[in-house]
DNA sequence: CGGTATCCTGCTGGATACTG
DNA sequence: CAGTATCCAGCAGGATACCG
């Protein structure tokens, strides 16, 4: 097989329809605006309602409660209460939801380099005024 | 330094606000239904308005038309009208578009094993009942 | 602390028809 | 082909108050 061939099906339809589907699949189970926020912050050790609601810029009570309930029946996240105590509640990241993890890297990535280019943006134009 | 140190900074809430920020501020960027979608189809050589709309299910003329619009403007991609065949129009990604390329193979890859992950549960179920 | 309950708004997105 | 124009529904999301 020549690198022809192999580029022809790398980029057959069929192969572009999976990578959209795939894509949309994707877009469907994290959509909105909270999901991978929260995700990441009980990846970095938030694991309480409060903890994780503070560490998160504009997220209300209510949205936070929503997520965390629709992330445990997707298997994304566990949430464990106390016995003992019951106003003590962990929620914890599940192995799959760390499959998250080189996403979430490179969205923050991105979003990094975005302001980096913002601000030299606004410097030329403070320059340039 | 030593490496608690290192943790420490690298831990620290400051650092961590930032990622969050970074964060939503992607999720702002791209976030809806179809954006990410679309820069996937014209990076994967689409270019004219029925063929991007056609490689993309389920969104229809209006929302391409009214995304392709707003990505315009955020410099993500490029509108080049034919002068002398107004009805022939190409549209092209730009060098910052393509900065999206890494998030995009990311979510495919992730969209591909939850399918894997979905078919191979359905599996079980059925040998169970 | 860890949430619910209400109420409300606006935007995202869908359906369909139409235009140059 | 490359879009606009209208009209409309639903739900994501916000504000606020309250509960055990």
């Amino acid at each position: 097989m020549n690198s022809k061939a192999i580029k022809a099906i790398l980029s057959s339809p069929r192969n572009q329809a999976d990578e959209i589907q795939a894509l949309q699949d994707t877009i469907y189970v994290i959509g909105g605006k909270w999901k991978l926020p929260i995700i990441n912050s009980i990846c970095n050790g938030n694991h309480r309602f409060r903890e994780i609601e503070r560490s998160i810029p504009g997220i209300t009570t209510r949205m936070l409660s929503r997520e965390l309930k629709e992330m445990e029946l997707n298997k994304l996240i566990r949430r464990i209460e106390d016995p003992d105590f019951p106003t003590k509640v962990e929620y914890v990241s599940t192995e799959y939801c760390k499959s998250f993890g080189n996403i979430i890297l490179e969205m923050i990535s991105w979003g990094k380099q975005h302001r980096k280019k913002i601000r030299e943006q606004e410097k030329r134009d403070r320059l340039q005024a």
